[in-house]
Parts: C-alpha cells; structure tokens; sequence
DNA sequence: GTCGGGCTTGTAAACGATTACAAGAACGAT
DNA sequence: ATCGTTCTTGTAATCGTTTACAAGCCCGAC
C-alpha cells in the first residue's frame, strides 16, 4: 500500500481536502474539526507530500550553497554558519562543489532556473563575464559570498582581505620579523588576485621588499607543499637580487612567510621542517582563513581570520531576507578580519 | 515577465504539449518536430521545472547522505565519494548534519516520508530501536554506512575496525612496541564499542595487557586534548598496577597509543608536545580513518584506512540500485581495511 | 480500392497539494 | 420573522509536467 493522500484523510475524517489542508496548515477551524484531522493524520501516518507543495506554493524550501571544494575546512566552517541559520528559518540546504571551475558554476546557477531551490548561495572563485551574466539573469534570488562586480545585481558578503593581510604583516613587523614570504593560491581567481595586492600594499606600507613570492596551483594543501621548493627557490634569488646584508643567523632566505590560506599554510610548513626549518624560530608562517585546521596544526597556526563564519551567517540571513522580499536593492557587506595568534608566529 | 511553460513553447511553435515534452525526454518524434521545437525551447530560454516533474514522475532527483559532523574529515572523504557516484548518475545531493543525537537521526528518516529525495544514505553513530523501526518503515530506500541490526531490512556497508585495529596492533609490535594505549571516542557509540572490543581482542591476540584506556566525550578535536590527561593518568594507575619492570628508557607511561579516529589523535598529539613527549620517539600514535587529516598533521600520523571512500562509493552504488529496484534483498558489504605507515608510528 | 499496421501527433487525465470562491449555518439586530 | 453579517466548510480550479489513449496519416499489400 502507498502513502495516503490528503484525499485519503479527507475521506477517512469524512471531511473535505480544503479542510484537512486548512487544519494542517494551522488555518482557522474549530476545535472539533482539528481533532477530528489530526486524530486521522495520526492513524494513517500521513505526511503531506512535499514535491506537490512545492508545485503549487511555489517554494522548494531548499536552498543550495555552492563552495568549490568541500575538502577545505574554511568551507566546512562556513557552511556550519549557514546551515544553522538556514535550517532555523525551516529549509533544508543542498550542498554542491563546483570545483574551481567557473563552467561549472555558470552552469549551476542556469540550472537553478529549473526550480529545485529558492536560492542559491555562491562563493565562486573564479569569476567571468559569463557568471555575472548569469547570476544577474538568474530565476531565484542568489547571494554571493565573496568579490563579484556590483553590476552583476546581487546581494554580495565578502571579506577585506588586504586588510587581514595588513593585520598579518603589522603583526610580524612588530615582532620582529621583515624579511616575508609570500605564498599565494592561482593568481587568475578572486581571492587569488585580492591576496597578491593586498601582500604588495602592506608591504609598501612598511617599506619592505618582498622576500619572495610563489604560487601555488591550487589552494590545498598538496600544492601548498609542491609550491614550497618554488618559494625558496625565488627567495635565494630575491636575496642575491636585494642586499646581501641580510644579518639573519639561521639559514632561511627569509623570516616570515604569509600564506593565502591555512591549507597551503600547513602544506608549506611540512617542507619548511623536511628543509630542517624551525617554525617559528626561523620562519614564522601565517595562514589565512583561521579555520579548524589552523588550531589542529602542529605547530598551532597563527592565522588572519577573514569571518568565514559571520560572512556564511550573513549572506545566508541576506538570501533568505530576498526571498522573502526581492525589491530590495543589493547590499554589499564586507567581514572585517582579526588576528589569531598562536605559535607558528607567536 | 515569468519563466515560460512548456505550454508557452507548445503555443509558439505551434505544436501540441506533449510533442514538446517528448522532445525534450528524447522520445521518438520527426526531425521537423524535433527541430522546431528546439529552436522555441533556445529561444524562449525554456527550462523544464523540476517541481512540477517530481510530482509527475514521482521523483526528485535527489538524494540525502546524512553524517554526524561535516567538520569530521572522514566524512569528507565519504563524502566526495558519494557525490561522484551520485551525480555520474544524474543525482544531486542534499548533505545533512544530524549532530550526534539519535533523535534528530530518527526525525530526518521519518521526514524522508515527505519525498523530497529519492533515497537516504546514512552514517548513524548511535542506533537504538527506534532508528531501525524509522529505517525498516522509511517510504524511501535507505542505505546504511556502517552497523545496523540485520532486522532494520536495508543495505549496509561498514568498515571491519577490530581487522583495522589488528592492522595497528600489528604495526605496533612488529616494530617493538608492546605498552600499548587507546584512546576512545564515546562508548556508548557504535563505532566506539566496535574499537573497544576491537583493541581488546587485538591485545590478547599478541598476550598484551592495555597500558592505558581512556574515552573522549566526543570524536572530535577538542575532546582528544581534553582527554589526554585521562589517558596519561590511566597509564599511571595501569603501571603500578601491573608490572615494575618495564623497562622503558623514556618517562612515558605507554609507548604507543591508538586511537578510535584522526581527530582524536591529532589532539592527543598536541598534548603529548605538551607534555614534551616526541612522537614517535617516546610515544607512537596510530590514528583511524585516514582522513586528510592524517596526512596533513605533523608528524603525519599513521593510520588505519578503513576504506571510507570505498565504503562511501558503494554505499552510493547500492543505493542506486535499491531506487531502480527496491525488491532486491539487503545486501551487507563489509569493507576490508589496510594500514597507512607514516611517522607517527613508522 | 480498401484494409490493416505502424508512425506521429494531439487531447486530456493524472500527480497531490493549496486556495479562491461559493454556499450554508449560526446568530444577532431590526 | 427577516435580513445581514460572520464564520465554517466544501467544490473545484490551479500549479507545470508526463503519459495513456485516441485519432489521423501514410504506405504497402491484398
């Protein structure tokens, strides 16, 4: 035997469907006809079907956040934020990984158009012409959380990362460290580009040089590790290329190395000790993202953290506040970051 | 202007509903038809609406994999592995965190009773009976990763750990340790109690009595450091009550310790640092999973692969098939586990 | 020429809920 | 007693698809 229909309760409660829809959905009746309903719903274990509620109200109650790699636990931590405010608002979330490619993405946010959820919460990483295109043409509110041009229309949350980034080399700077490093993910995505420039202007603003920089192909921790021979290797030339008075006892080509995040951070820190490195007494290692992992490192990750948590909270109160009420013009809210210092660069 | 129908696209091309739905589901149909009615649905940026086909074809498309903890890397592992499964085969999937409560457990699989996926795929870490009456009555096919009474009718797949923790104990004494620790998660938890009763035969196999057995409150990172005192304490109490003459050069109270997962290991070894004890010079660690973490962590911790993403992608497979022909019977499919040797525990 | 069979296409009935509208009941005011 | 108002309940339309069934067409065989 199937499920019962409301048909079936209605039926079964000798009333009418409208009736036990209207007791079900906490509409005026009389205390007979609820108890009457709802002594029946009981009975025959009926669950209203939620494939035929959406068709006709027109809402899934779902919402999609799309990240790019569920692996990176600055992920995990933001869809911990969004899936409390989310499911508290009485939604479910259907969580998607993109990959870092930005095809995949314009083609989610297209699919979203066949109705399966009521927003969509993006962090791209890479952005086009083609995904802003799309996310401003898209059928249901989208809200995204990261960099995305203002005419792409959309209620965006993003992070201030050259200021974290400022927060990292103040930091090193007053203790003593002014010989940075600089690891960064891909170059050609958002973050990627944001992280570059904001290492270069904090750096200019205290009349530093780089020590060196390198790239990572991506941002994890296996290319954390496979960028690190590049990184010393730009720094030996950095060096020769500055000054030679660099007083440094130890053996490093530099003092201090900042990373675009903590994957990339914790990958370079395992070279760093197969180069017979110290960390920190002779390269203190910043991370970016303060996530989990950060904490679970060893040595405990000092680390920028860019609201990872705040920014999912609020882009998720944002996308749910647009559908309720799509008129609304975009807002832009940037996450200012903070410092958490722990032993990689005490 | 809304989203057209498919009614929209009938009109403007001039030919029937059906023909265009027919179209569209690669239904025989001319290759004038075929062709006009492409051309309206490009033109119009038709997108078929998945709610209004769930409620017809009395599918979604989606499925739910429903773990305790998306912070728990071996869940990342799961799982990746069951979203390529899924989605090769068309599927999205909704991910949930039940949090380690059975009811919430119990509440999710009754509320699959309102069809908004096709299947569930579920790790419980408890079970009690109301769980397996809420799985053997679920509407829609279920598939259990991990240990689940027989009686609960569905397909399972779990992870042998008292073969993995014989694979550590193993390691461990071939390579000469033999004051051996472990570190639990919760008792009353099925994974606990499996590695409990696990750690015990393994030692008896070898004749070993256990240095020190402690159990966190929970499988997380937090709860190993918390728990390491516990463990360090229990060593204590197990060596005067066993014999005085091991004769340990080091001042730790065990030589190695194993511990239920990776997350309890790498807190532990934060604490060991601590206590200044050198992994793996004073102390081994084995940790289980073999999550990302493992390899991340520093030293990288060895550790029992319990075949998560073999288990993950079966898992995934079965419940596929299960949705294509729900008459089959249950299959239980165990997945055989193998040792990563890192340094921890070389 | 007619008939039957195979294709293609259209019409309309589902799917299972919500909800606009109408009808009936109850009740108080005149 | 009658009318109007308010409240409750039922009937039926609707959401946007899929699909069973029927109808129409074309073509070859008798």
């Amino acid at each position: 035997m199937s499920r019962p229909t409301i048909a079936a309760v209605a039926q079964a409660a000798g009333v009418s469907v409208a009736s036990v829809s209207r007791v079900l959905n906490g509409l005026p009746a009389t205390e007979e006809m609820t108890e009457r309903v709802q002594r029946v719903v009981e009975q025959l274990g009926y669950v209203p079907d939620s494939r035929a509620r959406s068709l006709k109200v027109g809402r899934t109650f779902q919402l999609t956040l799309a990240v790019a790699d569920v692996g990176n636990p600055v992920y995990v931590t933001m869809m911990r934020a969004v899936e409390e405010v989310v499911s508290a608002a009485g939604y479910r979330l259907v969580v998607t990984a993109t990959g870092a490619d930005v095809v995949d993405e314009v083609a989610l946010v297209r699919g979203m158009a066949r109705g399966y959820a009521d927003g969509l919460l993006i962090s791209p990483i890479r952005v086009d012409e083609d995904l802003v295109k799309s996310i401003r043409e898209c059928e249901v509110p989208v809200v995204v959380a990261g960099n995305v041009p203002a005419r792409a229309g959309v209620d965006t949350v993003r992070a201030n990362s050259p200021k974290g980034m400022l927060l990292a080399v103040d930091h090193l700077v007053a203790t003593g460290r002014t010989n940075i490093a600089f690891l960064n993910g891909p170059a050609d995505t958002v973050p990627g580009t944001a992280r570059a420039k904001g290492f270069a202007d904090a750096l200019r603003k205290h009349d530093l040089e780089p020590a060196a920089v390198a790239e990572a192909t991506d941002f994890t921790f296996a290319a954390g590790r496979a960028a690190a021979p590049d990184l010393l290797a730009a720094a030996g030339v950095a060096s020769v290329n500055s000054s030679g008075v660099r007083g440094s006892a130890s053996a490093a080509p530099f003092d201090a190395v900042i990373c675009a995040n903590d994957l990339l951070a914790v990958g370079l820190m395992h070279e760093l000790a197969a180069a017979e490195l110290r960390v920190p007494e002779d390269v203190a290692v910043v991370g970016m993202d303060d996530s989990e992992l950060a904490e679970q490192s060893f040595p405990p990750l000092t680390s920028v953290n860019l609201g990872s948590a705040e920014r999912g909270r609020r882009a998720a109160e944002l996308l749910l506040a647009r559908i309720e009420d799509n008129d609304r013009r975009p807002r832009r809210i940037v996450v200012q970051p903070s410092l958490s210092v722990r032993r990689s660069a005490p």
